[in-house]
DNA sequence: CTGAAAGCGCTAACAA
DNA sequence: TTGTTAGCGCTTTCAG
């Protein structure tokens, strides 16, 4: 108990080399019914397994894919590391994952050991603030990282620089967010509050300016005081409903509200709930992500899904250098609107 | 590109042995001064990183832990997921996550790659049906496991037998039901109809019998026109309000709901509201998991808390054999209501 | 303080 | 078909 057995114990048990019995077991070498037979019995009768580091020093064996992330709870990143860790399966790897916390330090130690993992590919996930310091950083785990024969896939997060050696897998976050506006300006709406994205952060200036630009094509003049940003999650929407409406005193100016994402929306609701504002009949709502929360509740929540578990599938797949036709390294996936009952059409 | 630095390359460049240069990486023994400074220079100069395999194989290196679970969407084993990664990365291991979809064969698979990997412990996620087969794979696997020097956690499944080799850590499914079932009942209901259950799955019949013991305690008859099962899950929700309000056309004979989960919660307060009953004016409802939807609904749905992060946490403490003062392979974590605005006191 | 050398467990030539 | 043997890259005695 605690000593596994090695080939050479099965090799000695069966009566045979060691050579032998590395063949039989891969199956990837012509032998004879007599020694297969006998080693598989040893094999079963010592509870052999191969040790895989061996046989990754040997340069056989089966290679893994790390994940590294904000959170593994957040739906979407749960999402895209579901995807890729089915992805990975399919093709017989394993799934590392990791969470950074957000912390660019954690971040970059984390870089580091999936190199000495000797890790295929480096699946870095979710929306950042995009700095110089941020490209720099990028651009260097990808070039230590194809120094040590492995790549850098950036999902959802933007690219570095045409010439960084890294797979970019990316939402198109701008048009899902022109799309749901779009929806409600043609359900009536004119006066559309956006709240809950974290200046900044790529993700949620993507979002604005969708919002932004289908207003404009529509005709219809943005408002600063409709727009009402801090960040992503729950309390972000509480808040921002209050402050929105406490600045006309809970007779809101605003017919609709688009929240940066579906749990801002669930709180949305809840505030103006509070206000004695319900949706959609008093104010309609659209959210973002197609979280499941945004089924869950009620009313059920129109919103813009994005396709986590497939981005987390493109990765590996574009990071293997798998059937992608188009061969390219950068990949733009389209989102699309769901239409549940959170949207009520202005009749004037 | 491509290939990767060896510890080799490093001594040469440094003008020192292969030895000198894993002292000084390693840090662990007495190097001069001037060795250091060299080679920690060659090691930057060639970006260089240890092979984490041969390190593996020549006995140091990182140990990791292993995950495995349903999938990795549901917020309950991701919250475990993510108690177990950090609890894992403090105690500088790495975490390998991996889903079995619900296959046994799945599940044997990795569970045999896993001892391969030699990882230092197998922690198998949730809720099962539990029958002799059930007992019996999981025997074995915690015997061959320890025979690798390896071990078997089990997170919210139940122990398969008194002197197998695992950790088991669980919750309290059943006091938590019955605490919920006591809120209601002290709010003044009596007729509290439980749905959303799969019936065999250890999690939801410990869920019924301690709704069921409440009912008792509080000489409740129970009805079996109250209890409608199938399973977790939204859709399960819907289709069990469906049933019970059919049955009655429209007019319910109950006054509370109690939900397997918080989806099934969310979902029948749907169902319910296209009936035209509201919660908690016309119906209280009460869940279980405390899942993040919960605080997003509107109303806010009252539930029983289960500390998924902490189990995970729990898991790879005990499996450690960390600092655990009781030195107990079993653990029951404790569960609590969060009281939030779907139950109505009745004022008869 | 440093180097030489013996493995860790496995795979893959190369011979037989 | 099978056995022998040389590594894979690193750590760790054991000498010096």
């Amino acid at each position: 108990m605690g000593e596994r057995a090695t080939i050479r114990d099965v090799a000695a048990r069966a009566g045979v080399s060691v050579a032998t019995v590395s063949r039989v077991l891969a199956g990837t070498y012509p032998t004879s019914a007599g020694s297969r037979a006998k080693v598989l019995r040893a094999a079963k009768d010592l509870d052999y397994v191969a040790n895989a580091h061996a046989r990754a020093l040997a340069g056989a064996g089966r290679k893994t894919i790390a994940v590294l992330m904000l959170d593994v709870v957040s739906s979407f990143y749960a999402a895209v590391a579901q995807g890729v860790e089915r992805e990975a399966a399919q093709h017989d790897r394993f799934t590392l994952v990791a969470s950074t916390g957000a912390d660019p330090a954690r971040e970059l130690a984390l870089v580091q050991m999936m190199r000495e993992q000797a890790t295929e590919a480096v699946v870095l996930v979710g929306g950042v603030v995009e700095d110089a310091e941020y490209r720099e950083r990028m651009a260097q785990y990808a070039q230590s990282l194809a120094a040590a024969g492995s790549r850098l896939v950036l999902c959802g997060r933007p690219a570095p620089a045409p010439d960084v050696p890294a797979v970019v897998v990316e939402y198109d976050n701008e048009a899902g967010a022109y799309a749901v506006t779009s929806h409600l300006l043609g359900a009536g709406h004119r006066r559309i509050a956006m709240i809950g994205f974290q200046p900044g952060n790529t993700t949620g200036e993507d979002r604005v300016r969708g919002y932004l630009r289908a207003l404009e094509d529509h005709g219809v003049p943005a408002s600063d005081a409709l727009l009402h940003g801090i960040g992503f999650g729950q309390h972000n929407g509480d808040e921002a409903i209050r402050g929105l409406l406490d600045k006309c005193a809970g007779k809101p100016d605003f017919t609709a509200v688009f929240a940066g994402d579906d749990r801002v929306a669930a709180a949305a609701i809840k505030a103006l709930a509070e206000y004695g504002l319900r949706v959609p009949r008093d104010i309609s709502v659209v959210g973002y992500n197609d979280d499941p929360v945004a089924a869950d509740i009620t009313p059920g929540l129109t919103t813009v899904h994005i396709p986590g578990e497939e981005m987390g599938r493109t990765a590996v797949r574009l990071a293997l250098g798998g059937t992608d036709r188009t061969g390219q390294r950068r990949r733009l996936l389209g989102t699309h609107i769901v239409v549940r009952d959170s949207v009520r059409r202005l009749t004037p």
